[in-house]
DNA sequence: CACGTCACCTGCGTGC
DNA sequence: TGCACGCAGGTGACGT
């Protein structure tokens, strides 16, 4: 899915900070159209239409993943998963027919003739209606940006973990935000082999994944995210990969043939000269 | 607790 | 051109 970059880009634009888009922020929803139910996780459909049905839009903003839009009495939660997407149109003039859009899920008629349209190629992507949005928030870990989130803390967290820094980077309940992508870059920038035990880090260690982490998502956030596949968002993260879906290619900084292996399902990338040199890596098969 | 496997879905690129 | 296959930004439910 669109990890943290893309779903903080997808928020900017809703808000309206970004070119002249329009805005949610302020209008009322009139009427929802579940084109596919299984997009709406809670609660049943017929509810989830009657209940959000005159909400006003006061709030949007991002939590992980996720994006939060906070209403009269409800929160609305959207999760994107690999190819959902979320953005405003404006209702077509009288007389023309609706143009439904062909991966359109579900759509929110508000007012001023503005329809906010969640759409999910894959349909794998969720919308959440919660009188308490920490139901569903409440076991992610701790946002990567943050500045309450110091070297130390984030030491700490490695050290009780003895699991690879690949999967337990992207578990959420661990850092809300990152997914394959960003992990990969991650890793590549803080010269760490994606097999490394996270325990074994030390403090510096710790310290420089941090702030790799950090540099990562904040160079996709000021390119819009990155666009790949047939899902386009119009970022270009996607043109400055160091590793990510570059196997066999060589690697930017020493030349080496970037190698692609399989952790947790996940395709990996990861230079094995610039990230080779942790001592429990070199122990390891790739 | 930590890992592996499958399931949920559609679309695109590749190779025969 | 058709078609099988592998791959894809994610997560949750299982089983070991």
């Amino acid at each position: 899915m669109p990890e943290l970059p893309e779903v903080e880009t997808i928020v900017r634009l809703l808000r309206g900070g970004i070119g002249d888009s329009s805005t949610p922020i302020g209008k009322k929803i009139l009427r929802t159209s579940v084109l596919w139910e299984r997009s709406i996780a809670a609660p049943p459909v017929p509810e989830f239409v009657q209940r959000i049905q005159g909400q006003t839009v006061q709030k949007i903003s991002r939590r992980g993943k996720y994006i939060v839009m906070r209403l009269s009495s409800d929160t609305l939660l959207f999760h994107l998963r690999m190819s959902g997407d979320l953005h405003v149109e404006f209702e077509k003039l009288h007389g023309e027919k609706e143009a439904i859009g062909k991966h359109d899920r579900v759509i929110f008629i508000l007012q001023n003739g503005l329809r906010l349209i969640f759409e999910d190629a894959r349909k794998f992507g969720r919308v959440w209606l919660l009188t308490d949005p920490q139901d569903e928030l409440g076991d992610l870990g701790p946002e990567p940006l943050a500045e309450e989130l110091s070297a130390d803390q984030f030491h700490r967290m490695l050290k009780d973990c003895r699991r690879q820094l690949k999967p337990l980077l992207m578990d959420q309940s661990f850092l809300a935000g990152l997914g394959n992508i960003y992990t990969d870059e991650a890793l590549f920038k803080a010269k760490l082999h994606p097999l490394t035990i996270a325990s074994e880090l030390n403090a510096d260690q710790a310290a420089a994944l941090l702030k790799a982490i950090r540099e990562t998502l904040l160079e996709g956030i000021q390119r819009n995210g990155a666009s790949i596949d047939w899902v386009y968002r119009g970022g270009d993260f996607q043109n400055h990969f160091f590793v990510y879906g570059r196997k066999g290619e060589t690697c930017l900084i020493c030349g080496t043939p970037i190698e692609r292996i399989v952790v947790g399902q996940r395709g990996t990338h990861f230079c094995p000269n610039c990230q080779g040199h942790t001592a429990n890596a070199k122990k390891l098969p790739t």
